[in-house]
DNA sequence: TTAGTGATATCC
DNA sequence: GATATCACTAAA
């Protein structure tokens, strides 16, 4: 039986977080009943301010306002005018830290699982604590997680840009 | 390898 | 108001 994850789980350090998070379900129900379901393949931390790679580098905004919020947060963006790209906030609230879903094991790319789980801008900000269409589920199974290099950084510098805050579970 | 795409931030 | 930037994908 699958167990719907309480949102405390997101109420870490992201980089506690984020393994967890790997292997585990994501559920989307459509407004006509369809559970569209997808396990979590691939997930990268961004954390704080003086994370290069993350966008809340520059400062607090109305576009990263989210990632000040508290843990538990869906942040959705549109990245190169047409890709969407999710992640949940994780931490205390005023710490920018989220956790971007780069992939399912269907998919193997960050707008591929959003487009596929009919994720669009308009869950930008849903509280998963108070939300009927969208939660992740554990079903017990527990991958071989394994850490690479972040993607897609390269400006960054030296040190963020190599820092091995990607997570990726085994196959089933 | 390159084009396409549009919101955001930054620069007048 | 204008333009430079960008955590990507698909096509070639």
């Amino acid at each position: 039986m699958n167990k719907r994850i309480d949102p405390e789980f997101f109420h870490r350090d992201v980089l506690d977080a984020a393994p967890d998070l790997v292997g585990k379900i994501l559920v989307h129900r459509l407004p006509d009943g369809t559970e569209l379901r997808e396990r979590i393949a691939e997930v990268e931390a961004y954390r704080g301010e003086e994370d290069k790679g993350c966008h809340a580098a520059k400062g607090r905004t109305k576009r990263t306002e989210l990632l000040y919020g508290e843990s538990g947060i869906i942040y959705v963006y549109l990245c190169y005018g047409m890709h969407w790209l999710m992640n949940v906030i994780t931490g205390e609230k005023d710490q920018p830290q989220g956790l971007l879903l780069r992939a399912g094991v269907r998919f193997d790319g960050p707008a591929k699982l959003t487009k596929n789980m009919m994720i669009d801008g308009s869950f930008n900000g849903v509280d998963l604590r108070d939300c009927e269409e969208i939660w992740f589920e554990d079903d017990g199974f527990r991958p071989d997680i394994r850490t690479a290099p972040r993607v897609g950084i390269d400006y960054a510098g030296e040190y963020w840009k190599d820092v091995e805050w990607r997570f990726i579970g085994s196959e089933e």
